[in-house]
RNA sequence: GUGGCUAUAGUUCAGUUGGUUAGAACGCCAGAUUGUGGCUCUGGAGGUCGUCGGUUCGAGUCCGAUUAGCCACCCCA
């Protein structure tokens, strides 16, 4: 049987390949009006990192990561032994973790220094079973700032990636920006003490699950599904109505930012994200039409702690990423018109094998002087070659024959107007030799129009 | 990790109660007189019916396993 590529994961084939290349061409461009400047950093990381970064008892952490193992060290774990920590490696299931590991070690924000803004795009891994929206190797472009905690970053975060979705086509009116505080270390163990006591009150009401996060994590239980669990939560006490002072005017600026600059959005206090590194602002975008169930296109918010529990030094941040592979299914749902990757400027047709060299020759011409040029390599008839030209949307096409060798031209055929004229082959080789191997830029065809006016 | 559904040409799908050389549409290739695309017409190529095993005189069709996909739970982007 022949390999398929392994659960979950998908082959980006060249007319999506390309749309992921402008996709992160568009959030650099977007998210440089702002600022933000790329990092890169590994696709796997220490174990450990994950584990303090995330948090040891979220479920992406316990049981979504892909964990990688080098060469003997395998030998060694199947053996009973143990492996030093540096050896235990995860491939890493989101991309705040290894930013801010990469911000600590180098570090980029010294004291007193202006907030780093950096962004990142690229695959992410989570061992979950796959379903519409949710691959195991999926794609994200995400934006770190770290080094500042006013609110305006909150705010100005969060106007960026909706000015992103905007850019690349998402529709306004299908987009529900959700926001949420989630309080600090100062008032957040009080709400949870507090939601803790209601659930345990109803404990009768709720499912075994959630009776099982009263214990844990009781702020999950705001995201079950079932029905008698949310007719008990829907009741159940606030964070908004718990946060301390700070928090609470932290949290008012970062809603008049946004009303100030005329975002809508809503308001969700059962909104509450499932990485422990969250403090403060959550928020989250969901798309209405076309998702499944997944219908997250991206969220974040404000991780104050995070450095400190890597290992660095006091660092307030701020952060999101976004899903492409989500945003290919709104944009799909939304009747987006995706751009053909194959395509060419001119297509050097021969009306026989004789004068193949001559074109071939012709061809790299024009490719060194910055055109996009496509020529026949299995001795097709002239008919098909123009099929050819018409599916690579050529907007001329030169045609080569006996006649135009003997006289010296070439014809030039415009594929939307029909117009042909002929052209001298030297005048035409000349023209191309005046501009350099890079992006031609300008409208060879009117310069090649009027040359053989000449 | 749990549950449900699915797997037939490059793609989307038909395939009657198990019965001869497995079909369609689109796509692809080639023609429709002499060197010219999109439309139309004609013809052609392409499938060991996901894989392995079983039941049967006979399996695309029934059963089991396996792999993958889809959908949902869960969780997240």
């Amino acid at each position: 049987m022949a390999l398929q590529a392994p659960e979950g994961t998908k082959d980006l084939l060249p007319d999506e390949s390309k749309f992921w290349t402008y996709f992160k061409a568009t959030a650099a461009e977007v998210f440089g009006r702002f600022g933000y400047v790329p990092i890169e950093t590994p696709l796997f990381e220490q174990t450990d990192l994950f584990v303090r970064g995330i948090g040891e008892a979220t479920d992406v952490v316990s049981k979504e990561m892909f964990t990688a193992v080098s060469g003997q060290n395998l030998e060694t774990l199947l053996g009973g032994g143990t492996i030093k920590a540096k050896s235990r490696l995860s491939l890493r299931p989101e991309g705040t973790a290894g930013v801010v590991r990469a911000v600590v070690q180098h570090d980029l924000v010294p004291q007193g220094a202006a907030p780093a803004k950096l962004m990142y795009a690229g695959p992410m891994f989570r061992a979950e079973r796959p379903q519409r929206g949710r691959q195991r190797q999926f794609n994200q472009v995400g934006v770190e700032c770290l080094g500042a905690e006013d609110p305006s970053v909150d705010a100005e975060s969060i106007i960026m990636l909706m000015r992103f979705f905007e850019a690349i086509g998402i529709p306004v009116e299908s987009m529900r920006l959700l926001v949420n505080s989630m309080g600090c270390d100062v008032c957040r163990p009080a709400y949870r003490d507090a939601v803790r006591s209601y659930m345990d009150a109803h404990a009768d009401e709720l499912c075994d699950e959630c009776k099982r996060r009263a214990e844990t994590n009781p702020l999950r239980a705001f995201d079950c599904k079932n029905s008698g669990c949310a007719a008990v939560m829907a009741h159940a006490p606030k964070i908004t109505d718990h946060l301390c002072g700070d928090c609470r005017d932290h949290y008012g600026t970062v809603k008049q930012y946004l009303v100030g600059e005329g975002l809508s959005f809503e308001e969700d206090p059962k909104l509450v994200r499932g990485l422990d590194y969250y403090t403060r602002t959550v928020f989250e975008v969901q798309v209405t039409e076309g998702m499944g169930s997944q219908n997250a296109i991206g969220g974040g918010g404000r991780y104050d702690k995070l450095a400190e529990e890597v290992g660095g030094r006091p660092t307030p941040g701020f952060g999101f990423a976004l899903g492409y592979e989500r945003c290919v299914i709104a944009l799909e749902a939304a009747g987006y018109e995706f751009p053909r990757a194959q395509r060419c400027d001119y297509f050097v047709a021969c009306v026989d094998d004789s004068v193949r060299p001559e074109a071939f020759s012709l061809v790299q011409a024009a490719r060194n002087a910055g055109l996009t040029v496509e020529m026949d390599h299995q001795h097709r008839s002239l008919k098909s070659q123009f099929k050819l030209a018409d599916k690579l949307d050529a907007d001329q096409v030169i045609v080569l024959g006996p006649d135009e060798l003997a006289a010296g031209t070439v014809t030039v055929r415009n594929m939307a107007t029909h117009e042909e004229y002929a052209i001298g082959l030297a005048a035409m080789k000349s023209l191309l030799s005046r501009f350099g191997n890079q992006p031609f830029d300008g409208d060879f065809s009117s310069m090649l129009k009027s040359a053989s006016e000449e």
